[in-house]
RNA sequence: UGGGGCGUCGCCAAGUGGUAAGGCAGCGGGUUUUGAUCCCGCCAUUCGGAGGUUCGAAUCCUUCCGCCCCAG
């Protein structure tokens, strides 16, 4: 009886070394595979080359093979063409969310398969329920919980998936990569873009878009200072604006809380918590289901509008050709659109999709 | 070149004789598989310049420079 062949989408980082290490310990037959889907990297922020070592060196320890493929291709006509069309377009795109569904389960996925995978790991803090259709969960950690990732992951997919740190704390997983001295227990958890990284933003998004600078104005509209272009700032967003003190304003920050595309105003307004910044509701596209059906009528769910945010009780009213309307119990900040909304039911994560506009705003600008 | 007011960190702004608040912006770090938010830290030996009075001045005096009002 030979072992079940599983293939781990390997990082170079502790969650996906641990996640292949616990598979071997329940008897799978183990191999990885490590992308790099970012090929363009001159500027020095990619750390593709150091991730590959890293897997390499857990793999060696694990004695397990390692198989390395890029994808940056597709990556780059089915993610980062997306991503750059959004912001074009003065919305504020996740990739990641793309990058899930379309590369890492998606083409990747497929690949896995033809390598003669039964099942497909990855070290995502989520969990999946199999099942006639599988459900997905949320990881354990509600720290590190990255359901609101996965949403959007194709069914078939998620079907053969393995999630085998989503019901571990991630302080256990440091604990076990150390414990077992794999050469990355210590590395710091990554951030940034997937596959891209933490780069300045403002200077990656200008190395592929031109920018056109324009004015700032308050909601009254007031002209109180210049944007760098459009596509740099994002609803809710304080830093960057360089607006000092003024006679005529309050001692509070700045914060966006719209673009006007026609005019290339940017448009703020005083406070953290100003009213302006908030809205009732929100109209989302594109939606998908974990289920691969949509739901046959509204129904009440929590949902969150970016990652890591607190769950926020609402009623999701299905409309047709994929879109819906979520009405919150209170009102949500800097709903941006370009962002995806996700439903969960308890732990269940349900689906979401891509926030197209917000509405109820209080108090409107 | 008449009268009045003002010049304190990039910006706003406390401080009127006792040895430079605070906010905004900016920068650095932390949190974070988007973008943000958030948190922590740094940020004027110096108060438009030069003299003077005083034990001691950004705060008083003199003068110069620069702004802003009012000049009917």
């Amino acid at each position: 009886m030979s072992a079940i062949p599983v293939i781990v989408g390997m990082s170079g980082g502790v969650d996906s070394s641990v996640a292949a290490w616990l598979l071997l310990q329940h008897g799978y037959d183990v191999q990885g595979l490590f992308m790099s889907n970012w090929d363009e990297d001159e500027d020095g922020y990619c750390t593709a080359a150091e991730d590959y070592q890293d897997a390499r060196s857990v793999c060696e320890r694990l004695d397990v093979p390692l198989h390395k493929v890029s994808f940056a291709g597709e990556y780059r006509e089915r993610v980062f063409a997306y991503f750059l069309d959004e912001y074009r377009a003065g919305r504020t795109p996740n990739p990641d969310v793309l990058c899930n569904r379309e590369i890492k389960f998606g083409v990747c996925f497929d690949y896995a398969r033809r390598l003669g995978a039964e099942w497909v790991a990855t070290g995502h803090y989520a969990r999946v329920e199999h099942g006639p259709t599988p459900r997905l969960l949320r990881g354990v950690d509600a720290g590190k919980d990255q359901s609101y990732f996965l949403h959007a992951m194709p069914s078939q997919a998620l079907a053969r998936t393995l999630f085998p740190i989503g019901s571990l704390q991630k302080a256990e997983v440091r604990r076990m990569a150390r414990e077992l001295a794999l050469p990355v227990f210590d590395k710091k958890d990554s951030t940034g873009i997937c596959f891209i990284g933490e780069r300045p933003f403002e200077e990656f998004l200008a190395h592929y878009l031109p920018a056109q600078p324009g004015a700032i104005e308050s909601a009254e509209g007031r002209r109180v200072g210049e944007h760098r272009g459009l596509m740099y700032y994002t609803l809710g967003q304080r830093q960057g604006l360089r607006i000092g003190g003024r006679h005529d304003a309050s001692e509070d920050a700045w914060y966006v809380a719209g673009k006007d595309l026609q005019r290339n105003v940017l448009v703020v307004v005083q406070g953290h918590d100003h009213p302006a910044l908030f809205s009732r509701g929100l109209t989302a596209s594109q939606l998908t289901w974990v289920s691969g059906a949509a739901p046959a009528a509204d129904f009440r769910a929590t949902a969150k509008v970016r990652y890591r945010q607190p769950d926020q009780p609402c009623l999701v009213r299905v409309l047709t050709s994929g879109r819906c309307t979520v009405e919150f119990d209170s009102p949500q900040r800097a709903v941006t659109p370009g962002q995806y909304v996700v439903f969960y039911r308890d732990e269940e994560c349900l689906g979401g999709g891509v926030i197209e506009a917000s509405h109820g705003q209080p108090q409107p600008l």
